[in-house]
DNA sequence: CGTCTCCAGGTTTTT
DNA sequence: CCTGGAGACG
């Protein structure tokens, strides 16, 4: 925090080197000002690792490396958007538009946009009917939306839905699409023909999942070397930060980007060649995805595939106290194969790690909420510097009961989005089909909400009728429609029912006008607001939970809620395209709830531990920390190297803290799929997680119970606190 | 044919 | 608790 001070107060525009070697250490220095070829940071936990990569950005910028030379790629919405905040502040006044600071698949969404349409038609059989290309509205296809597609493709197949375990089956295709299994290597080619079917429906729908956003660029880069080139020119400056994260198709992009050839140079081929300025940023021990693809031995092929590699290791800790790092390497050590590094602290002594053991979960909570009031008045803490981590979503919803009954300001991230609920999907529905009319599975979800009369049976029919042409249900009903006029009115297609026709037709009516509205000039939010009352929504909310008018009232809040954050969006004056198009993009790759960042502020943190990577609080809880949640059971059932991912994660959570850590479980708790010993329906014994064991005893203090009279107390302590603000004292730093 | 109601089941982590 | 699917009802 000082340090950006001290750079904002020393002239930003023309910050000297001086100014980065009085904030920076020898290792980061080097780590700032080696702007040219290729880079890897090796970053400890609370090394620096994102101050690092802002002011080298920083830096570059100083420099007059034009912005949009410049490509920062995270993995998470949560990470870019925090570095671009940061950079911002580094460049105050700064516009930074051209700047791209995203996410990899952000980043393939904004290449496809511009470009996908120079990519090939599918392989076809010969004889076969054509098939659809992708076109530049495409969709973007979430799980939800992906798992409709799965049903569909089975139901085409005439495979009973039955016994099928549709996420699996999701992750199968993931599987094969990114190449990590083949057909009858690990993947069960029985599922063959279904995969076919599914990736066939997305072309017809023009949609895409989120595997194609990394596939197909490389497919087109691979297929057009000169669009390419056209990325490969623009982007000389690229850094990628949890590199440790990144999948074998991700690292594959990057280096097609960095060489600009779609295979890997030879070695004999390198000899002369500029080596480009790629700077990757990772930590093996906090690798915590690979059950998404993340492949940390993309450290090793970094080194082979770029000669002449910098390594720099970042082993100061900055953030945790003594006591916090030594657990943390305590839990860590017991991991085999881990790239050589010692993390050491400045930061002597600290306090010891605390470890309570409750009954329930209930308890457990209540006493986290306990704790966190205790600590604010007695230390003088703010709500903001508490965070509470956990292994599993599931595991929140007890906490924020507990925080809410304690009048806890709080915040999630991490929590199923908010675009994730029902209403809000159904709204975003009809933005996506009226910007791509072919996707089906948006298409489907709207025809009949609100309901218009368009049941089952019509349903059907027009998908039989669309699936005879290769076509998509859209396109059928043009065709109907068109094939109808002319044949003077007369047409059984529609069905025998008038009313069912006239029904159809009104529905591609709106359809229509809303396209030609949507893509015209004006206010999308205002838009999307006529959208709203021309539908009735709100009609249907009241009808659909005509027994629980709250309910109804809440999910029009969320209407509101999403038509103030377009018109938020709009007024930004980073958005450079407020049109719908430039919407969808943003909003189709938020899968989690991050939290407002401003709205956040200054409230207690509760998420997991995956959303927790790259943040620190000053004082951390782990929730929850019992055999079956961390290490979690169904990770331990994937085999082989999980339990040392369950490690590299609990070592995430621990490494969060600065000067306090405080673990808990509890004895019992609530569980779906009970184990063993239940003493009673669905509650589990549990034990503390065997990770526990692996912190030196010595740096470990079980905490006593709360009790009522310690609530007083906490009572007592607020009433000092409000003493305090009244004499205008301040309670936090 | 479309809608309503009841019942079972249930996501480890994210794009 | 909330969602989604199956079956009954209008």
């Amino acid at each position: 925090m000082r340090s950006q001070r001290f750079l904002l107060g020393s002239g930003p525009l023309f910050m000297a080197k001086a100014d980065f070697s009085v904030e920076l250490n020898g290792p980061q220095l080097e780590a700032v000002t080696a702007l040219e070829g290729p880079v890897l940071i090796i970053a400890g936990a609370g090394s620096g690792k994102t101050r690092v990569i802002t002011y080298r950005i920083a830096r570059m910028l100083e420099r007059g490396i034009p912005q949009q030379a410049i490509l920062a790629l995270t993995f998470t919405n949560k990470a870019a958007h925090e570095m671009e905040r940061r950079v911002r502040e580094l460049s105050p006044g700064k516009p930074l538009r051209n700047l791209t600071v995203s996410t990899f698949h952000a980043f393939g969404v904004r290449i496809l946009r511009e470009d996908i349409e120079a990519l090939g038609g599918p392989e076809q059989d010969p004889g076969e009917a054509v098939r659809p290309r992708y076109r530049k509205n495409f969709s973007i296809y979430d799980e939800t939306d992906r798992t409709e597609l799965i049903k569909e493709s089975l139901r085409e197949c005439r495979v009973s839905t039955e016994g099928v375990d549709l996420y699996k089956l999701g992750q199968l295709f993931s599987d094969v699409k990114t190449g990590r299994l083949r057909w009858g290597e690990g993947a069960n080619s029985e599922f063959r023909h279904i995969y076919e079917e599914y990736q066939y429906g997305l072309q017809v729908y023009n949609a895409l999942d989120f595997d194609d956003l990394l596939v197909l660029p490389i497919k087109l880069f691979e297929e057009n070397p000169g669009v390419l080139e056209k990325y490969h020119r623009r982007y000389r400056y690229i850094m990628v930060d949890e590199f440790q994260d990144t999948s074998l198709i991700q690292y594959r992009l990057l280096r097609m980007l960095a060489w600009g050839t779609a295979e890997p140079k030879q070695a004999s081929a390198l000899a002369g060649a500029a080596v480009p300025n790629v700077c990757v940023v990772g930590d093996d021990d906090q690798s915590i995805y690979s059950w998404r693809g993340a492949n940390y031995e993309n450290l090793l092929m970094f080194e082979q595939d770029f000669p002449g590699v910098l390594e720099i290791k970042l082993e100061q800790n900055y953030r945790s106290t003594t006591t916090i790092l030594e657990a943390a390497n305590g839990v860590i050590s017991n991991n085999s194969n881990r790239k050589e590094k010692t993390l050491w602290s400045g930061n002597s002594g600290g306090k010891p790690v605390e470890f309570f053991q409750s009954d329930t979960e209930r308890e457990e909570a209540e006493s986290i909420a306990g704790n966190i009031h205790r600590m604010r008045f007695r230390e003088g803490r703010a709500w903001g510097d508490f965070g509470i981590l956990v292994r599993t979503n599931s595991l929140m919803e007890t906490i924020e009961e507990a925080l809410l009954a304690e009048n806890i300001p709080y915040r999630v991230s991490g929590g199923t989005s908010f675009f994730q609920r029902k209403e809000i999907k159904d709204l975003l529905s009809y933005l996506r089909v009226v910007a791509n009319p072919r996707d089906d599975v948006n298409l489907l979800r709207i025809i009949n909400t609100p309901r218009r009369g368009i049941g089952k049976t019509a349903i059907t029919r027009i998908s039989e009728t669309a699936r005879k042409n290769h076509s998509s249900i859209w396109e059928a009903l043009e065709r109907l429609n068109y094939a109808r006029r002319h044949a003077g009115g007369q047409s059984s297609l529609f069905g025998a029912e008038d009313q069912e026709k006239n029904e159809l037709e009104a529905f591609m009516a709106l359809i229509e006008s809303q396209r030609s509205l949507m893509l015209g000039s004006g206010s999308l939010s205002a838009k999307v607001r006529d959208l709203v009352d021309k539908i009735d929504y709100w009609s249907y909310l009241v009808s659909e939970f005509r027994k629980n008018e709250k309910t109804a009232k809440w999910k029009y809040l969320n209407i509101e809620r999403l038509i103030q954050a377009i018109q938020d969006w709009e007024k930004d004056e980073d958005t450079g395209d407020s049109g719908l198009y430039a919407y969808l993009n943003r909003v189709s790759l938020i899968t989690r709830d991050d939290g407002d960042d401003e709205a956040g502020k200054g409230k207690v943190n509760l998420m997991t531990i995956h959303a927790a990577k790259g943040l620190e609080f000053p004082v951390v809880f782990i929730a929850g920390a019992e055999e079956g949640i961390i290490p979690h059971e169904r990770s331990l059932e994937a085999g082989e190297g999980s339990i040392e991912e369950e490690r590299r994660l609990f070592y995430v959570a621990i490494t969060r803290a600065r000067d306090k850590l405080s673990i808990s479980s509890c004895r019992r708790r609530k569980r779906f799929r009970p184990g063993q010993n239940a003493p009673a329906e669905g509650i589990t014994e549990t034990a503390p997680s065997p990770f526990l064991a692996e912190i030196p005893p010595h740096l470990l203090e079980y905490g006593k119970e709360e009790n009522d009279d310690e609530l007083e107390e906490a009572e007592a302590l607020e009433l000092t606190g409000r003493m305090m603000r009244t004499f205008g004292l301040t309670e936090s730093s």
